[in-house]
DNA sequence: ATGATACTTGACTATTTTAGTCAGGTTTAT
DNA sequence: ATAAACCTGACTAAAATAGTCAAGTATCAT
């Protein structure tokens, strides 16, 4: 399974957009300078973004990122998707002869793996941006 | 986070072992030969179970591995614990000076890290070793 | 128009982690 | 005594991580 800076970066970055875009697009400088993230790794990072649409460009002078849908409807498995912060366990080995054969035979941790999967996905599509932005906003009083 | 293959193959291990070790000693030979994974690996991981306390050595020919504990007593948080597979996010850098301080400015991503955390070890808390090997045994049927 | 700002892309790399292997023991039942 | 099985520590190849670096292109402000 993998859940590491990358996608935490990703989180960070995309609450601190959505803070900020509604006035102007926010560069990935201020994002870098505010959150203390390299900028050449947030450009990688948002270049994933951009692909998935989660965000949009704006090029130029004045330019930045913004949002490209409602805080509310990008969840947390997007971003970790778009990232590659695959929410998986690690697979048993399709080699490997004993155990797991992916049939009757399923290794035991087969089930359970999947089950854990299930959990965290769970978890993760019911967070929204927005709900992040909220919590984010509280602390702040 | 971390949940790789060392984690599998230790609950693969424990339930082979908690399925065969009423009768004797369960080898290490014969978990390698049953679940396919390599035996200087196992050894490797139960050194660290039997630190923990979770099985018992028994040396000699004949010997083998027993349960230290009642299956149904044997969480998989244990287990886990273990091995050194941490139920834990990657957490916020101390130098970084921006972001997260651990104080008021805890970083957005901080809370949800934690939360995501304790629901994860919720899941492994609740799951005891007894549950697999009835959950593997049902599937045999 | 032109310079500055900021996005865009792809290649490169040091460090760490993972998933083992290998070698050389010690213990004990038979 | 000897073979089975535990025990320990050191070693390592490969992959993943967390970036850096270089060389662009687009657009706005003036």
């Amino acid at each position: 399974m993998k859940l590491t800076s990358k996608g935490r970066y990703a989180v960070m970055a995309l609450v601190d957009l959505a803070r900020f875009d509604s006035i102007n697009p926010v560069s990935l400088r201020d994002i870098s300078l505010r959150q203390g993230i390299s900028l050449d790794y947030l450009e990688q990072i948002f270049s994933k973004l951009r692909k998935k649409e989660i965000v949009q460009s704006v090029r130029g002078t004045q330019g930045g990122y913004v949002l490209n849908k409602k805080a509310r409807e990008i969840k947390l498995t997007n971003i970790f998707d778009a990232v590659d912060e695959k929410v998986k366990t690690v697979q048993c080995k399709k080699e490997s002869k004993k155990g797991c054969t992916g049939k009757l035979t399923k290794c035991v941790a087969h089930n359970l793996w999947d089950e854990l999967e299930k959990h965290i996905n769970d978890f993760f599509n019911e967070k929204s941006l927005e709900d992040l932005v909220k919590n984010n906003n509280e602390k702040r009083i």
